[in-house]
RNA sequence: UCCGGCGUAGCUCAACCGGUAGAGCGGGUGGCUGUUAACCACUAGGUUGGGGGUUCGAGUCCCUCCGCCGGAGCCA
């Protein structure tokens, strides 16, 4: 007897199959017990019924608790009363463990605390099956994208030298007798330097901030992808990141459709998202915000409640561009025409998810560089190699940032970015 | 760091103006051949987060500490 998984079921229709999995829930009546089984693939029924099967099967099948893994061998038969469309007609029940002590999750709700605590076993309960499953589609996708463009992957480092956008929010280790190493915040610089050997440049990887964020928007540990591309301006930035978000969600439907509606995600909010997206400068957003009765003038930073009122005028997502200089990182390149702003733009999800993507074209003249440089109070002696790129055939480019796990929480519709990943690490909470 | 909220059975929550602690789920026992968070009956289960105070009397009011949650700032 073939040993099959549960998303393969439906071609064994009337075959007799083995499943290997665990016991996520049972309902029993005197002679037939329901066992609902799950392998990591999928789930399904298993119907054993006392008239036909020993006696003993179905007596261990009393000694049963929840996360009991049992390998179970029986008849695939279709059955429109099930969910699946298939179930199980059990014919033997192995019994693998027994849990020495009570699962702690029920099947009742639980609260926020209590399943962080446990998220090694949550992860087995079907919510989280079916968002780190789209996780999983929306990671391919992301690097289908690139690899199907001729971009390069470049892994950028993780331990690095105090270089980055600014030093305080850092998270700092030993590191050996050299001293201090801190945990990547980006790893812009490095595809700036990679993109002048390659072209085009991708990363994917964990990203650390130690910022003491409390929201439903912030990890301290989160997952960023980055481009960046030698020769591409503000234009060709914004298009490519327009390009990258729609590529992902159609992907996301395409493989992922099954999973998005066990989640009761509204699919045709999803469906819209193509490229062009609306795009509104900042000048114009300051505007749009005053006029809905924002406190706001033109220098102020853009906050959460605002990115959520812009976002909402719009039902795909939104690109506010050129921001005001002082409020953005010193590496970016000024906008010709008006020295004040500079090329950059972030794009916001729809549905009040916030910020998805930071961008901008870097700046490329190395008198300019240093002059920003000092300006901000930056250590020249830390941007030696930096400026070193802008020596040796400097040329424009720019690139983005975008956080996995923001995205994950739009596409399924989460109301925290807790579960869009499968550990996550908030301002205190560190285990398991 | 600041502002707000919460902490009662293993879990999720009740408990009026301060008056002697209650339900569902889970556990145990029994019943039930189509259940979908199954159902029905019985049953066990508590230092009300820790410490201090007010009071004849504190889950309830006050102080303090701890833990967590939400938001702000900052950002993806």
């Amino acid at each position: 007897m073939s040993w099959v998984y549960i998303e393969n079921l439906k071609k064994y229709i009337n075959e007799n199959v083995e499943i290997k999995g665990w016991l996520y829930n049972k309902r029993s009546s005197g002679k037939i017990h329901f066992l609902q089984i799950r392998d990591g693939t999928g789930f399904v029924q298993g119907v054993l019924e006392k008239s036909k099967v020993d006696e003993e099967i179905f007596e261990n099948a009393k000694r049963l608790r929840l996360e009991s893994s049992i390998i179970v061998q029986g008849k695939v038969r279709e059955d429109p009363r099930a969910p699946s469309g298939v179930e199980i007609e059990v014919s033997n029940l192995k019994i693998v463990q027994v849990p020495i002590e009570d699962y702690p999750i029920g099947k009742k709700e639980h609260g926020i605390d209590f399943l962080m605590d446990h998220r090694h076993l949550w992860l087995r309960s079907k919510k989280q099956f079916h968002i780190l499953r789209i996780r999983h589609e929306i990671v391919k996708a992301i690097r289908e994208f690139y690899d199907s463009r001729g971009f390069v992957l470049i892994d950028t480092p993780i331990f690095t030298g105090a270089i980055g956008e600014s030093a305080g929010n850092l998270f700092q280790v030993n590191y050996f007798d050299y001293g201090k190493a801190y945990l990547a915040q980006t790893g812009q610089l490095y595809l700036e330097a990679a993109c002048m050997a390659f072209g085009k440049v991708y990363n994917f990887g964990p990203t650390f901030r130690a910022e003491k964020s409390k929201t439903r928007r912030h990890l301290t540990e989160f997952w960023m992808n980055e481009a960046e591309v030698a020769y591409y301006e503000h234009e060709d930035n914004m298009k490519l990141q327009e390009d990258l978000v729609s590529y992902v969600i159609q992907k996301t439907l395409e493989h992922a459709e099954n999973h998005l509606k066990a989640l009761d995600r509204d699919i045709s909010k999803l469906e819209k998202i193509e490229p062009p997206f609306p795009r509104i400068s900042y000048d114009d957003a300051v505007k749009l915000l005053q006029r809905k009765g924002f406190n706001i003038k033109w220098g102020d930073d853009i906050g959460g409640d605002e990115e959520t009122a812009i976002s909402q005028e719009f039902d795909k997502p939104v690109i506010v561009f050129n921001y005001p200089r002082h409020i953005k990182a010193f590496y970016m390149q000024p906008d010709p025409q008006r020295p004040e702003v500079v090329l950059c733009d972030d794009m916001l999800a729809p549905e009040g998810y916030g910020e998805i993507i930071g961008a901008s074209q870097r700046i490329h003249d190395y008198d300019l560089l240093v002059e920003r440089i000092k300006e901000n109070n930056l250590p020249l002696e830390s941007y030696d190699w930096y400026l070193d790129l802008r020596k040796f055939g400097s040329v424009p480019h720019s690139g983005f940032g975008m956080g996995l796990e923001r995205v994950v929480a739009w596409i399924c519709g989460l109301r925290h970015i807790r579960e869009a990943i499968p550990f996550a690490r908030t301002l205190y909470r560190l285990h398991p």
